[in-house]
DNA sequence: CGGTTTGTTCAATTCTGACTGAACGGTAGA
DNA sequence: TCTACCGTTCAGTCAGAATTGAACAAACCG
């Protein structure tokens, strides 16, 4: 039985890793969010190093950009001299809202570029000029409805337990 | 003047090659993507290579994969031997129900995973199976409201051509 | 027919960054 | 103090993807 646990845990760590992958970050990191995830309690330094088969390196350097990036909380036990990471409640969230501020970001970065070539370039740029516009107006819709979905799911995330409902 | 321009059009290669990379894409790709919305009209193969500086072979890939994206769509002009490339008018909305699809899949996976778990393993891994569950509807909601994005920024996009035709 | 242009393919190369592993400093207990 | 353990760091390694460039086939023109 544990053995179907376990398979259905390589299989959830291979597919969470490859989509972790997917959109630009590391194997490693995704990887351990979904363990986090999938055994719902916090897991020691040594644990994730064991279970991922990683070295203890890559669970130090992946550890703390999650930490930096707000999606696990490194916690100390009593007793204990190892450090346990858990996530925070609204990872999943701040993952969103991450996203989100990217893409404002990039049209925000659009936005100058175009107000440099309106400013010194007369008109000959104008066309140009307008559909940057437009295509940076698009990375700001998008990023403004990542934020919607980013406060729905906190809102249901937040103070609840692991399997209630979400819809 | 032209310096000017050239000047932002290379600070906006720039940029969208960086954000096409962060999100792991290949930097040409989102170059092409980016040069003909600076441009605002269909470029010949050959203008591609040299406006991006890359050998035609990788003109030759990314368009190819762009267009079976559903991103751009390659234009034969008479007497030209040269192929052209213009910008689906929905490319962006086309992009996005891409992320979108691909959210809905791994949610599914993750689905898939939980089914065979809880079917085959008792109700040892009944928790874990909670967890994983919610951990897909997050990405269906997100998925969702990726959609709904598409879906506003495709009725936007649209009707800018005169005497468009659905479908 | 040859010569030219064009797009595709694929083996070779380059490049990026993830990952490792050992050395290091810090901490707690004996 | 010494020892054992723990997490961090970083130079080195490695794998995979992106990119190149040359060979190739097709279309066109003289």
């Amino acid at each position: 039985m544990t053995d179907h646990i376990s398979t259905a845990q390589q299989e959830f760590l291979a597919l969470i890793g490859a989509a972790s992958e997917a959109e630009g970050k590391s194997r490693i990191s995704g990887q351990i969010i979904a363990l986090l995830v999938f055994e719902g309690r916090a897991l020691s330094f040594g644990e994730l190093a064991v279970a991922l088969g990683v070295s203890r390196g890559s669970i130090s350097t992946n550890t703390r950009t999650l930490e930096a990036r707000g999606v696990l909380a490194r916690v100390q036990r009593s007793g204990e001299r190892q450090d346990y990471f858990e996530l925070v409640d609204v990872h999943s969230a701040t993952l969103l809202r991450e996203i989100s501020q990217r893409l404002d970001r990039t049209g925000t970065g659009i936005e100058d570029i175009c107000a440099r070539l309106s400013h010194s370039g007369g008109d000959s740029g104008h066309g140009a000029c307008a559909r940057l516009r437009d295509y940076a107006a698009f990375h700001h819709i998008v990023a403004k409805a990542i934020a919607t979905a980013s406060d729905e799911i906190e809102g249901k995330t937040a103070h609840l337990r692991p399997g209630d409902s979400v819809e």
